[in-house]
RNA sequence: GCCCAGGUAGCUCAGUUGGUAGAGCAGCGGACUGAAAAUCCGCGUGUCGGUGGUUCGAUUCCGCCCCUGGGCA
């Protein structure tokens, strides 16, 4: 497996300013920009992840970017091994990897690689996903108890998505997650060459950027791309439709809230986004991240 | 001007037969190895409009004042 050198890793909450950031280093260093966002990847939701459009798109190379259609679920395995795929393509030879988004799972993956767990036969994640739907995930996690204990004890009793992936695993592998999640994996991008950065801007700055960014959105076609999307008509429990904003402005599609009520709630849900983005990125990132209250180049120390 | 209703957390409100108050939302802190914009855990942040009075004690009872709705002039 390759292993990408001097890297640029750019991280920070939702309306940081980090994508227009790796843009502007991109054009300096003659890079190439690759998403780490798990919302980005979706096709049809380019207004409201905020996806780089066609004028970033000329400036600089953009990958991994809308290569994902909605209807289909992604997670960070996918996204490593697009990666990974890239990397051994040569993708980056030449060129200046910079990585960007707010996922911080992803650059853990990328930082530190993901154990090597199989991927779950489709039968066994619909078998799984059914019953915590239809019982709950404290019935779940009282099964995951017989079947794991250690597993059992290391997963709160309402965390329905761990206590879900535990008992797949389980059920795929023959073996406990936790001993999954104890083998080493192999990193993608050099630690020691790469160049990371956090933006963490002030509090009440970023709500300001959230708040002007959302309107920017609505006014830009948001309610478009959502009608778009619930025309494909996913399952509501596909991770797109998750994507902050689909909601809400489906509530008010659909007629059960006004125009300014969805607004509101779409702006609050980005505030806790930020909020636990923010944490994530306070207490998971391992040392030697640099971290900036700004996301402009000019404050920004020069590149080795 | 008069008559009602109401002023309690950032917002919408509940409540205290007198012992300084609690819900939802918002907010704040935290967890995090394959759906992570996910999932989960924890935390009330308050001159109870103001001011006098009654009382051991008033946010609660009484007086006056201020403010906001609605009604009648």
């Amino acid at each position: 497996m390759p292993l990408i050198e001097n890297a640029i890793l750019i991280a920070g909450p939702t309306a940081s300013g980090k994508s227009a950031l790796a843009l502007d280093l991109a054009r300096r260093e003659g890079g190439i920009v690759v998403n780490a966002d798990s919302m980005q990847v979706y096709s049809v939701l380019r207004v409201l992840t905020a996806r780089p459009g066609a004028e970033e798109l000329a400036t600089a190379p953009h990958l991994l970017y809308g290569h994902v259609d909605p209807r289909d679920a992604y997670s960070t395995g996918d996204w490593l091994r697009d990666v990974t795929y890239l990397a051994e393509e040569g993708a980056f030879e030449g060129r200046r990897a910079i990585f960007v988004g707010g996922t911080g799972l992803y650059f853990r993956a990328l930082l530190g690689g993901l154990s090597a767990m199989p991927a779950i036969p489709a039968d066994i994640r619909a078998y799984w996903r059914a019953r915590l739907s239809e019982e709950g995930a404290e019935a779940l996690h009282r099964v995951l108890r017989e079947r794991d204990a250690d597993a059992a004890t290391a997963i709160g009793p309402s965390d329905g998505q761990r206590v879900l992936r535990a008992l797949e695993v389980l059920e795929a592998s023959g073996r406990s997650i936790l001993s999954w999640q104890a083998e080493p994996a192999k990193p993608l991008v050099d630690p020691r060459s790469a160049r990371k950065i956090v933006i963490e801007p002030e509090r009440g700055l970023l709500r300001k950027r959230i708040d002007q960014r959302f309107d920017g959105m609505v006014a830009g076609g948001a309610l478009e791309e959502v009608e778009t999307l619930m025309r494909l008509a996913p399952d509501p429990a596909r991770p797109a439709m998750k994507a902050i904003g689909v909601r809400e402005l489906e509530a008010f599609l659909a007629g059960r809230t006004t125009l300014e009520q969805a607004i509101e709630q779409a702006k609050a849900a980005s505030r806790q986004y930020a909020k636990r983005q923010t944490t994530w990125f306070r207490h998971q990132l391992e040392k030697g991240w640099e971290r900036r209250e700004s996301a402009d180049w000019a404050e920004m120390p020069p590149i080795a």
